[in-house]
RNA sequence: GCUGAAGUGGUGGAAUUGGUAGACACGUUGGACUUAAAAUCCAAUGAACAGUAAUGUUCGUGCGGGUUCAAGUCCCGCCUUCAGUACCA
C-alpha cells in the first residue's frame, strides 16, 4: 500500500488554513520576490487539469523562493466579470454576482485540495465593488489625461487646456488624429462649455467617438478585434458585422511607439514579443498628395515605396473612402454605387474566403502625378482597406503583387522603374540589390537613398512628407453588458461629464432583465435607478431626470480587459481604502518578478496591461513603466478527445477497428467512461446518457476500442478532466509532479494519465525509504560518501533547474536520487533533512509531514534552502576524447584531480593509447580548453 | 503568403549548448515473492546482422548537402506539423 496521501494532505492543509502559514508580511527587511498567475474567469465548469499546469509551476517558484530566504507575494484572485454569468442570468433570472459567487466556491475548494501556497488575504475580484471602485478611478484618469508628442508622455487635461488657452490648437498637429478641428486662442475662448468639452474630446485618453465597431447582433454588444476570430465572434461563435456606434475607446495607438521600443528591453518569451510586434504593425515610409484633375481637392495615400513614385500609373481608393462619390463621373455612378454596395454587404468571413478575387470599378476621375503631371486613373477596390493609412494607394504594379494582379484583371498600363528585372509575370517586390531606373533624378539609386530624396523633394513641395501608420487600432472600450464595470460618466446635453472620484465606486445597478432594452439601449437602461443628481451627488431614479441638476447615467459597461490591466498593484496592497495601492507598498514591491500565463493573450491583456502601465507610470503613480520583468507563457493542456462511430440513420456503432472504408459518424463519448486501453465502459455509458440504452454495438475481441483525437479541453467535448478526480486517486502531490513531469512547461501537451503512477510510485517509494512499515525510521549514523554525493548532485540539479525553469527534469533528479538511496539502503537524518526541503516546493504535503516526523514545526517559514557542497559533486574521473594529430580515435577516462605532467602519464599508460602510439614517444601533449586532449606523435 | 516555434525509440520526453544519443518515466517481456491476484522487488528493452555465450559489427535524432578529428546541436537548400496574422499599401 501507498503512504496514507489523504490523511497527510487533509492535516496540513487545514493547518495551514489555520495558522494563516502563507500570509505574506510587509514590509519587511528581506528581498522581495512577486510571483504571480494570470487570474483565471471563475466559469461554471470548474478547474480541470490544464488550469494548474501554471499554478503549480508558480507555486514551486514561490516556494523555493521562501525557502532561500525571499519575502514572497503569491497571490490569486478572480477575473469575475464576463460573459458566461451574463449569459447564465439571461437564461435563468439569476443575478450574474450570486453565479459568481458559486463558481469562486469552486474553484476555492479546487485551489485549496492542490495545496498552493497563496495568500488569500490579498485575493481580489474585479466584479467587488471594492476593486472596480479603481478602475474607475484610472478611467476617470485617463479622461483627465492627453498624450503630449513632444514631451512623449501622458499629461493632465488641464496643461492641454493651459495651452489653448495661450495658442488655441496651433503646435499640436503631432498630438491628434487628421480630422480634429483646429482653432486659435481667441475661438477656443469664445466656445461655451459644451463646445470646449467636444474638442477636448479629440485629445482625451479615453474619449467618446463615432467608430466603426464589430457588432455581434446574437451577443447584442460591440466585440474588440481580439475578441473577433475568423470573422465570428471568439465566445460563441456569432457572426459579427461592422457599424458605426458612438462608443468609448482608449487611445492605446498614441502609445505605439514605446509599447513596441519597451520590447526590446523585456525578458518576455521572443514569440510572443513577436506577436506584439506584429500587432503593433509600424509601417514607415510617407504620405504623398495627389492633385485631382479638375478639382481642389487632394487625395492623399500612405506608402512604403516612395522610391517606387515613378512606378505610378493609378490610384485605388477603398470603397468607404469619404470622396468617393464626390469623385465619381456622372457615366460611371451607377457601376460605382453599385459596387459600394456589393462590398458593403460581404461579409468579413466572404472577404476573407475570397482573397485571390480581384474586384474593382472605375470611378471615371483623374488625378496629376505629382512630378510628372501625368493623368493617372483613379479606381476603387476593396483591397485597400479604409482603416489602415489613408484609405488610398498609389498602385505601383512593377512593384506591389496586388497592384500588379489589379492592373493586369483590369488592362491598365505597367510601367518598369528596375533596373534589369523583368516584371512581365510577375512583380519585384525586393527592396535590397535593386537600382532605380526609368524614374528622373532618382535613376540609379537605391531603396534608401531614392527613399530620402523623395520625400525631401515631396516636402519641399509641399506634397507629402515622411510618415508613419500603425496596425495597431485605438481600443474600443464600451460594451452592450451588464456584468461589467459601470463607466463612471453622465452627460449634460450629451456631453460627457465624470462622476466626482470621491463619488466611486459607481455601484452596479439592480436591473430588472440583463437584455438589451426593447429600443436598443445597453441592459443598463432596464434601470429604475440609473440617473445622476450633481446637486446630492448620488444616483437617483430615472424618473427625476430633469437635466438641470439630474442627468442620465452612461448605460454602457467596461469590456473584460479593464480590471485586468491593473490587477497585480492590488495584490501588493489589497484592502487599502485610499488608494488602487499605498506608496509604500507600491515601492516595496515595485512589479511582477515572474508572470506567468498563456500565449493567447499577447494581443489582449498583455498588451492593455502594459498602456495602462506606461499611462500610470507617465503620472508618477507607478515606480516602473513595465509591470512584469519576466514572464513565462506554460502551454496549454489538451484533451483527448475519445470518439464512438456511429452507422448513419441507425443506433449502431462500430469500433474503431471495424470503421475502415465505413462510412461513419464520430460521437464524443466521455472520458471517464474509456480505460487507458482505449476500452469503451458500455454500461457505464449507457448510464451516462440514458439514450444510449437501446444502442447495438459492434465489437472487436469482445471490446469497443474508441478513436482518440487530441483538441482543447472542453465541457462540450467531453474530455475534461477533473483535477479532483485526480487527487482522489493518487493525491495533490502526485498530482503536481506529475503535471510538471509531463514535459517542459512552455509545450502544449495532451493530458494523458499513462504515465502518473510513475510519479506515484516514486513518492511511495521515497516515504518507504524512511518508514518501516507504520513506523518512521531514520538512521543518526553518518550518511555514507555515496549518499552524500547522490545528495549533493540532487541539490544542485534541482536548484539549477527551478532556477531555469526545467522542472521535468528536476522531477527525473529526485527519481533518480531516490533509487540510488534505495540501492544504497540510505535512511539517515543527514540525508533526509536537506532533501525534504528540496522536494518540499514540488511535494509539499508529504513533506511537511517528513519534517515534522523530523521533529520540526512546519517547514515553510522555518526550513532554509540547502546548499550543495562542491567536495561530492566532483567526479573521480573525467571522461575526454583523445584524438591523434588531430584525429580523434576515443575516449578516455582521466582522474580530475592529475596535473598536466599527470595526464601524459595517464594518457601512456593505457594499453590502447599504447597502442595507437605503437611504440613512439608522444612528442607533445596538448590539453585544449574544450577537454580534447591531443597527442601528436 | 508572412512571422514564430518544433520534428529524437512503441509512448511522454533527456542530452552539461559541438564531445559515449535515447537520462528519467510509461509500456512491453522475463524472473522473484504469493494457493492466486494486487502491490512490491530484480533484470532486459533503438534497429539490423554475426555468435551457444560474454561480446562484436553496421545503421540510426524529418529529407538532401556542407563545415569539423567529432554534428540531434553549426551553415545552405527542402519537407512536415503546430501557433499567430493576413488583400496592411
Amino acid at each position: 500500500m501507498g503512504y496514507p496521501f489523504q490523511d497527510i494532505e487533509h492535516k496540513w492543509q487545514t493547518y495551514w488554513a489555520e495558522n494563516k502559514t502563507y500570509r505574506v508580511a510587509q514590509p519587511s527587511n528581506k528581498p522581495k520576490f512577486y510571483v504571480l498567475d494570470m487570474f483565471p474567469y471563475p466559469s461554471g465548469a470548474g478547474l480541470h487539469v490544464g488550469h494548474p499546469l501554471g499554478y503549480i509551476a508558480s507555486d514551486i517558484v514561490a516556494r523555493y523562493k521562501r525557502h532561500k530566504g525571499f519575502n514572497v507575494l503569491h497571490p490569486q484572485g478572480y477575473d469575475s466579470f464576463g460573459l458566461p454569468a451574463e449569459q447564465y442570468a439571461i437564461q435563468t433570472g439569476q443575478h450574474p454576482a450570486i453565479t459568481t459567487e458559486t463558481n469562486i466556491k469552486r474553484y476555492r475548494e479546487q485551489l485549496d485540495r492542490m495545496g498552493f501556497s497563496f495568500d488569500w488575504s490579498r485575493e481580489v475580484r474585479t466584479s467587488d465593488p471594492s476593486y472596480y471602485r479603481w478602475t474607475q478611478w484610472i478611467f476617470s484618469l485617463l479622461f483627465d489625461a492627453w498624450y503630449d508628442k513632444k514631451q512623449n508622455k501622458a499629461r493632465h487635461i488641464e496643461a492641454l487646456i493651459a495651452h489653448l488657452e495661450q495658442y488655441g490648437t496651433k503646435d499640436l498637429e503631432a498630438v491628434c488624429d487628421a480630422d480634429t478641428p483646429t482653432c486659435t486662442a481667441q475661438e477656443w475662448e469664445n466656445m461655451d462649455k459644451g463646445q470646449k468639452q467636444m474638442l477636448l474630446l479629440y485629445f482625451r485618453l479615453t474619449f467618446l467617438a463615432e467608430t466603426e465597431v464589430n457588432w455581434c447582433p446574437a451577443l447584442g454588444t460591440v466585440l474588440a478585434n481580439d475578441e473577433v476570430v475568423q470573422g465570428v465572434s471568439e465566445r460563441g461563435g456569432h457572426p459579427v458585422e461592422r457599424k458605426k456606434m458612438k462608443q468609448w475607446s482608449m487611445r492605446i495607438s498614441a502609445y505605439a511607439d514605446r509599447l513596441l521600443e519597451g520590447l526590446d528591453a523585456m525578458d518576455w518569451p521572443e514569440p510572443l514579443k513577436e506577436m506584439q510586434r506584429n500587432w503593433i504593425g509600424k509601417s514607415v515610409g510617407s504620405n504623398v498628395r495627389f492633385t485631382i484633375e479638375n478639382s481642389e481637392r487632394q487625395i492623399e495615400v500612405f506608402t512604403t515605396r516612395p522610391d517606387t513614385l515613378y512606378g505610378v500609373t493609378f490610384l485605388t481608393l477603398a470603397p468607404e473612402h469619404e470622396w468617393v462619390h464626390e469623385l465619381t463621373t456622372i457615366e460611371q455612378k451607377l457601376e460605382v454605387d453599385a459596387y459600394i454596395a456589393q462590398s458593403a454587404q460581404r461579409s468579413e468571413r466572404e472577404r476573407m474566403s475570397e482573397v485571390d478575387r480581384i474586384s474593382g470599378v472605375f470611378t471615371g476621375a483623374y488625378a496629376l502625378h505629382p512630378l510628372t503631371k501625368e493623368k493617372l486613373p483613379i479606381w476603387i477596390g476593396d483591397y485597400v482597406l479604409a482603416g489602415y493609412g489613408t484609405g488610398a494607394v498609389m498602385a505601383v504594379p512593377c512593384g506591389d503583387q496586388r497592384d500588379f494582379d489589379f492592373a493586369t484583371h483590369f488592362n491598365l498600363p505597367i510601367k518598369n522603374i528596375f533596373k534589369g528585372v523583368d516584371v512581365n509575370e510577375a512583380a519585384h517586390t525586393a527592396k535590397e540589390n535593386t537600382i532605380i531606373d526609368n524614374s528622373d533624378f532618382l535613376n540609379g539609386l537605391s531603396f534608401t537613398e531614392a527613399t530620402q530624396k523623395v520625400i525631401k523633394v515631396l516636402e519641399e513641395m509641399g506634397m507629402g512628407k515622411g510618415a508613419t501608420t500603425y496596425r495597431l487600432r485605438d481600443a474600443v472600450f464600451s460594451r452592450q453588458r451588464y456584468w461589467g464595470e459601470p463607466i463612471p460618466v453622465y452627460y449634460i446635453d450629451g456631453k460627457p461629464q465624470l462622476v466626482p472620484d470621491e463619488c466611486l465606486p459607481l455601484e452596479l445597478p439592480e436591473v430588472s432583465k440583463y437584455l438589451p432594452t426593447a429600443d436598443g439601449a445597453p441592459p443598463l437602461g432596464n434601470a429604475a435607478e440609473w440617473a445622476w443628481d450633481t446637486k446630492q451627488n448620488k444616483v437617483v431614479s430615472n424618473l427625476k431626470i430633469d437635466h438641470k441638476t439630474i442627468f442620465p447615467l452612461e448605460k454602457n459597461t467596461m469590456p473584460g480587459w479593464a480590471g485586468s490591466s491593473w490587477y497585480f498593484y492590488r495584490y501588493m496592497d489589497a484592502q487599502n481604502p485610499n488608494a488602487f495601492a499605498g506608496e509604500e507598498a507600491l515601492n516595496y514591491w515595485r512589479e511582477v518578478d515572474l508572470y506567468l500565463g498563456g500565449s493567447e493573450h499577447a494581443t489582449g491583456h498583455l498588451l492593455y496591461s502594459r498602456f495602462w502601465q506606461y499611462f500610470l507610470f507617465d503620472f508618477d503613480l507607478v515606480p516602473v513603466a513595465n509591470f512584469a520583468k519576466k514572464l513565462i507563457n506554460q502551454g496549454m493542456i489538451l484533451g483527448e478527445s475519445a470518439f464512438m462511430y456511429r452507422i448513419p440513420e441507425t443506433q449502431t456503432y462500430l469500433s474503431k477497428g471495424l470503421c475502415k472504408g465505413k462510412n461513419v459518424i464520430p460521437v464524443h463519448v466521455d472520458v471517464s467512461l474509456v480505460s487507458a486501453q482505449n476500452e469503451l465502459n458500455i454500461d457505464g455509458l449507457k448510464k451516462w446518457q440514458p439514450h444510449f440504452s437501446d444502442a447495438n454495438f459492434e465489437l472487436e475481441n469482445r471490446k469497443y476500442i474508441v478513436g482518440r483525437e487530441v483538441e482543447k479541453m472542453s465541457k462540450s467535448k467531453y474530455n475534461v478532466v477533473n483535477p479532483d478526480a485526480i487527487c482522489d486517486q493518487y493525491g495533490a502531490d502526485t498530482l503536481r509532479m506529475y503535471e510538471m513531469f509531463l514535459g517542459p512547461i512552455e509545450q502544449a501537451k495532451p493530458w494523458n494519465t499513462a504515465g502518473i503512477s510513475g510519479v506515484s510510485n516514486f513518492l511511495n517509494k521515497f516515504w518507504r525509504l524512511f518508514h518501516d512499515g507504520d513506523a518512521f525510521n531514520v538512521s543518526d549514523e553518518h550518511p555514507s560518501k555515496d549518499s552524500l554525493k547522490t545528495l549533493h548532485k540532487t541539490i544542485e540539479k534541482v536548484t539549477q533547474d527551478i532556477e531555469q525553469f526545467s522542472l521535468n527534469t528536476s522531477v527525473s533528479a529526485f527519481m533518480i536520487a531516490t533509487n540510488e538511496l534505495t540501492s544504497q539502503k540510505c535512511n539517515h537524518r543527514k540525508i533526509l533533512e536537506p532533501l525534504t526541503i528540496l522536494l518540499a516546493p514540488f511535494a509539499p504535503h508529504i513533506c511537511e509531514e517528513l519534517w515534522s516526523l523530523l521533529g520540526y514545526k512546519s517547514s515553510i517559514t522555518t526550513a532554509t534552502y540547502p546548499i550543495p557542497n562542491p567536495d561530492y559533486l566532483q567526479d573521480d574521473t573525467k571522461k575526454y576524447p583523445v584524438s591523434f594529430n588531430g584525429k580523434m580515435r576515443f575516449t578516455l577516462a582521466l582522474s580530475t584531480s592529475l596535473s598536466k605532467d599527470e595526464i601524459e602519464v595517464a594518457v601512456m599508460g593505457d594499453d590502447r593509447t599504447q597502442s595507437y602510439l605503437d611504440g613512439k614517444t608522444p612528442k607533445k601533449v596538448i590539453v585544449v580548453p574544450n577537454k580534447i586532449v591531443n597527442i601528436v606523435v
